[in-house]
RNA sequence: GCGGGUGUCGCCAAGGGGUUAAGGCCUCGGAUUGUGGUUCCGAUAUACAUGGGUUCGAAUCCCAUCAUCCGCCCCA
């Protein structure tokens, strides 16, 4: 045998005992969306390196050391790692600001990161996002967390914790990471080194590492201090409170984490997560957040938007296993040409049928209809000279011979 | 990039140095000759991740590599 050829790791089959778990998500997905006027869109898989180190941001991690990047013809592609950048790139390129504000997109699809594979991490994924453009009032944040919400409902997924928070604008946020670097200076040198380059990158980050002796640190009071206060401006918090009023208003139930702080760079004032706690240490099922300022960046007009994504394996994983759909009729018979004929006009009246395609004798026929169908149809010389069909229940032993009209009212 | 666990047929597995490496499931073939789901027989024509080493002898002990899983980082 020649050597064998497998899939590259962190990649995976999807198999046909799970396509239906998927085809489920996807249908999901779009009978809500649509239904909250969110139209779909299918951005390419590979885009401009740059579109990536100035969407996502290039102090992080995604960024810095998780892209399949390639070149061709002297141009720098990476394949996507996430769709924010290349659903705002389409956006601005197809001239989709002078459509009717706002404009309310969904995609679907694989990403791709170059990372350690683990629970719930896979280095080809997919996710199921949303992004809306053009609003900047809280109704929009408040409304795709609901979509969020709903969507998982809609999947059969209950009781995740939502968790919300909010990074302030620009302006407050620099205050904050100001104030927060010169707390935090005197115990520069007591930090894990990735708090120390956190310092330096983005220290809001430090504020979630998971290391004891930054936790320690953090429990300082003047440092607790910085923490806990609001240092969001007047007009983000404002703009928070409405957020929460509205979700309070629409009973979403969800917990202000002030730690909570995204990785992605575009993110200001909300960000939320969705977790589990059936997932492992992977435990997030969705992240998003508003990135007023990612369209102006990549070149567009100013124009806020808000969006999240969700990890579609890890969704999977939380979902009951299905068992797949039995065949309903089976056809048996060793008259090829007449089963044949019986099995298309079933399938025409939408009835899933097999039939036998080997012609083997009648009780191999029936031993494999009984393993794969509901109902066997015999179709023998005795049915054939009648124009009739032996209709048998493989769940029972009840059978009776029927007129071939009749089958069509019984299957359906 | 860093730590830890695990690799025996398509799947689940027993065996922890000694002649043909159990068993179960699935799949396929056969027996019961127009009646299945039970039973019985048989097959899957060289399955111990790979490469070294120790040994008279290795699936079993040692080393390396690879794969996979779990955790850190980060994220969905």
């Amino acid at each position: 045998m020649n050597k064998m050829i497998k899939a590259q790791k962190g990649t995976k089959d999807i198999l046909p005992v799970d396509a239906e778990q998927w085809q489920n998500l996807e249908f999901k997905a779009l009978e809500v969306f649509s239904n909250a006027g969110f139209q779909e869109i299918r951005t390419p898989i590979f885009e401009a390196t740059e579109l990536f180190a100035r969407g996502v941001g290039d102090t992080t991690d995604i960024v810095n050391k998780e892209m399949y990047t390639f070149e061709k013809s002297e141009r720098s592609l990476t394949l996507r790692p996430e769709n924010t950048a290349g659903v705002v790139r389409a956006y601005i390129e197809n001239g989709m600001h002078r459509l009717s504000t706002p404009v309310k997109l969904w995609y679907k699809g694989p990403m791709f990161r170059y990372e350690r594979p683990q629970a719930g991490r896979q280095r080809q994924f997919h996710q199921v996002g949303v992004e809306m453009f053009g609003i900047k009032e809280p109704a929009a944040d408040a409304e795709v967390i609901l979509l969020a919400v709903n969507y998982l409902k809609s999947i059969g997924l209950k009781d995740l914790d939502v968790e919300i928070n909010s990074l302030g604008c620009p302006v407050c946020r620099e205050a904050f990471r100001d104030n927060l670097r010169k707390v935090l200076k005197p115990e520069l040198k007591n930090l894990c080194p990735d708090c120390q380059k956190r310092y330096e990158t983005n220290p809001l980050r430090i504020l979630d590492c998971k290391v004891k002796e930054c936790k320690n640190i953090l429990q300082k009071p003047e440092i607790q201090k910085i923490i806990t206060s609001d240092y969001i401006c007047e007009e983000c918090r404002e703009h928070f409170n409405d957020v929460q009023k509205y979700l309070d208003a629409l009973n979403v139930k969800y917990k202000r984490n002030k730690l909570l702080v995204r990785g992605l760079d575009y993110y200001n004032r909300t960000v939320f997560e969705i977790t589990s706690n059936n997932l492992g240490s992977q435990n997030a099922v969705c992240g998003g957040g508003r990135y007023d300022s990612l369209v102006k960046n990549l070149g567009g007009e100013d124009t806020p938007a808000v969006g999240w994504a969700m990890g579609m394996e890890r969704l999977i994983s939380l979902l009951p296993e299905v068992k797949s759909k039995k065949i309903k009729a089976y056809v048996v018979s060793n008259f090829t040409i007449e089963a044949l004929k019986l099995t298309e006009e079933l399938r025409s009246h939408g009835i899933i049928t097999e039939f036998d395609m080997t012609n083997k004798k009648f009780t191999k026929q029936l031993e494999k209809a009984s393993k794969v169908a509901d109902f066997a149809l015999i179709l023998g010389e005795d049915e054939l000279k009648n124009d009739s069909v032996s209709f048998k229940d493989l769940a029972g032993s009840k059978q009776e011979t029927i007129s071939r009209n009749e089958v069509f009212s019984r299957l359906n």
